[in-house]
DNA sequence: CTGAAAGCGCTAACAG
DNA sequence: CTGTTAGCGCTTTCAG
């Protein structure tokens, strides 16, 4: 390709002249405009400036223009003023393209998209992503985003890894044993994750304190007077569900409150699963039946206050119910649900401030971060917050 | 830095032992081992197979090994299954910033997110993208997304085109004289649309047929017997909400039943003043009051439940509910949302399809393409439906 | 303080 | 059919 100097001499006219001409960023006078359309025509030019166009205007060498332009050397005064008016008048933008082969990095952060499954809360890590490109951008990265399989996400990772076409990765949605995590580690590509995965693993992460979250949320229920309470969780296995189940025996243990076994029920994350627990649970015998449900999601919840209201029991008056996550439904609901919700503007923040550690070899001064979540009252546990 | 042919000959031993002492991908005798490692270090190197290794590895030129890894120029059978090999021994994956900058093209598309305010829903979208990406890849390309504000959106896209970030961008979340569109066609970026803008602008884009899909919701209610069906829709002006009303009336029209000037109500998009709107159609007198109540989205549909519900008035028995959008909740509230579910992996694959178009300078037989929703019906129309 | 020149990894004219 | 070579746009030694 010809560069803008080259058209501007068979032009005959000045370099910001045929700039000018072709961009239509200020008015030319015909005769010249039409030359320079000539010209450009003639040597299959099409307008693309480049650090040898502001260097030629500015009479200096590239150097000098790459130089003052991000201050990587020393310039005199009067030189970087001609460079940065040369750059400024042809609009000049760096092509990050040539920068990052030379480097040898991106500045591009990956991020995987598992598959959502339709009803599945995916309305979170929506939100998050836009706050971990908003995160990622604040250092001058961007995020790139790409979808894995289930069965090998792997490949996909490697393969960004190997063309170099990312610096490093942000995983969401991680379990324990994360095949990807373990890959990662083993190839040593920097990575920082939203999500925890097992003690034996040392990897850069941020996670929501569930213990904490449900701790305070029992918290809540033991202040209104609730003392047979009960709480549906997970199926035993997952990190977080198991947290957020030591949450709650760890506040009813700092009460001295009692812990009945039929009152924890563990189901499958979803409505109709934890409606059934709360059939069960309503089943008991009196003396023995809670007043207060708390739910480690909000699907859940909003399941066990479907069947409360099926069965005519007034949820918020007759027993509480308590969410996690703060999804949007939650304050849409009848009656509006108490819950959880995750800072996600600050995880997000967070997770890329571990990452940009590792990519800029920085050492971070923590590598594991717990931020607890805020406890969200709504009427479906204290009726007074009962719109009329 | 240095090429592995030169860390092997410093170290006197085959590229390719070089390249397994390096990678750990073969045992190596552990004194080539240990004088490979020195000559690694020696040399400052780390392991990077590039394109100059594998053609050193089989006795050819960096040309012959594009040539025959990218079918660009015909090789011999005998020079191709030597390349082949030599870059398969060395697990060779071609750097693809150098493929970018020579080509000037990225294969990166960008996305840029609005800020999802909490409680709109959001959940929809982000089934989008990971259906657009997904798409994009089958193309070769990737996604890189970025966060743009609200006030002056352009300035980000512009400056992803202007640093040759991207090859092109895909939209969501168009509106009427969106800035975004106007900027893009001025400055000729290859770009597609999820939504449309106004009828001046002919650029590419795909949307969800919402008169087509208020219609169908119409003609159900119509052939379930209601004769009296309201509608709630947006305040007058958006393009897709002025849509989606008129598939009301075209329904209505087609079946020769009265529209009722009070049986129209516009309100914003939420839950509360759809609620408002319910009731005011509520308080009309016997004669005209509605049997049935469309919304043009689901949000809306649950403040017309809420209220119905507060009432007691009984959804699906007494008054017939349908909103649009066929979000996670729909199928959780009670009774379950009659509702259009938009096909966003085909959605979102279409719109690829017409940027691919755009970036291959290749003439898509159709730039504007609109796809029917599909109709939903669960018990908030059809009480037949009510689970036991 | 400034410029010439090398080179990041790759593709593609052009010769042979 | 294969090799030599010239870049793509940028940064960065190394001299002057």
């Amino acid at each position: 390709m010809a560069t803008l100097k080259q058209v501007a001499a068979l032009a005959d006219v000045p370099i910001l002249t045929a700039y000018q001409a072709l961009s239509g960023s200020a008015a030319v006078p015909q005769a010249q405009r039409q030359s320079v359309l000539a010209a450009a025509e003639q040597l299959g030019y099409t307008l693309h400036v480049t650090i040898k166009d502001v260097a030629a205007l500015a009479g200096v060498s590239i150097a000098t223009v790459s130089y003052a332009l991000n201050n990587s050397a020393p310039v005199s005064a009067a030189t970087r003023q001609r460079v940065l008016e040369a750059a400024a008048a042809l609009n000049y933008r760096p092509n990050v393209n040539g920068r990052t082969l030379q480097a040898n990095k991106t500045r591009l952060v990956g991020y995987g998209w598992h598959d959502v499954k339709r009803g599945s809360s995916a309305s979170f890590l929506d939100r998050f992503t836009y706050w971990m490109a908003q995160a990622v951008e604040s250092y001058g990265y961007h995020v790139l985003t790409f979808a894995h399989s289930e069965e090998s996400p792997t490949d996909a990772y490697r393969e960004l890894i190997q063309t170099n076409r990312v610096d490093g990765f942000i995983l969401a949605h991680t379990n324990r044993n994360d095949v990807r995590i373990r890959y990662l580690m083993e190839a040593r590509v920097p990575f920082a994750a939203f999500g925890r995965a097992n003690d034996r693993w040392d990897f850069p992460y941020v996670d929501v304190d569930g213990r904490r979250g449900v701790e305070l949320v029992t918290e809540h229920l033991i202040e209104l007077g609730h003392t047979r309470i009960a709480l549906i969780g997970w199926p035993e296995g997952s990190l977080s569900g198991d947290a957020r189940v030591q949450g709650y025996f760890d506040a009813l243990d700092a009460a001295a409150l009692p812990v009945h076994s039929a009152w924890v029920r563990r189901a499958e994350n979803s409505s109709a699963a934890a409606a059934a627990a709360a059939a069960e649970l309503m089943a008991l015998p009196s003396a023995l039946r809670p007043t207060a449900i708390a739910c480690v999601s909000d699907l859940m919840a909003i399941g066990v206050m479907n069947y409360l209201n099926s069965r005519g029991i007034r949820v918020g008056y007759d027993v509480a119910v308590s969410g996690f996550d703060d999804e949007p439904i939650a304050e849409l609901v009848h009656p509006p649900l108490t819950t959880l919700r995750q800072p996600v503007d600050d995880l997000a923040a967070q997770v890329v401030a571990l990452l940009m550690a590792e990519l800029e070899r920085i050492p971070a001064p923590q590598r594991q971060i717990l931020v607890a979540p805020q406890l969200i009252v709504r009427a479906s546990t204290d009726p007074k917050r009962q719109l009329p």
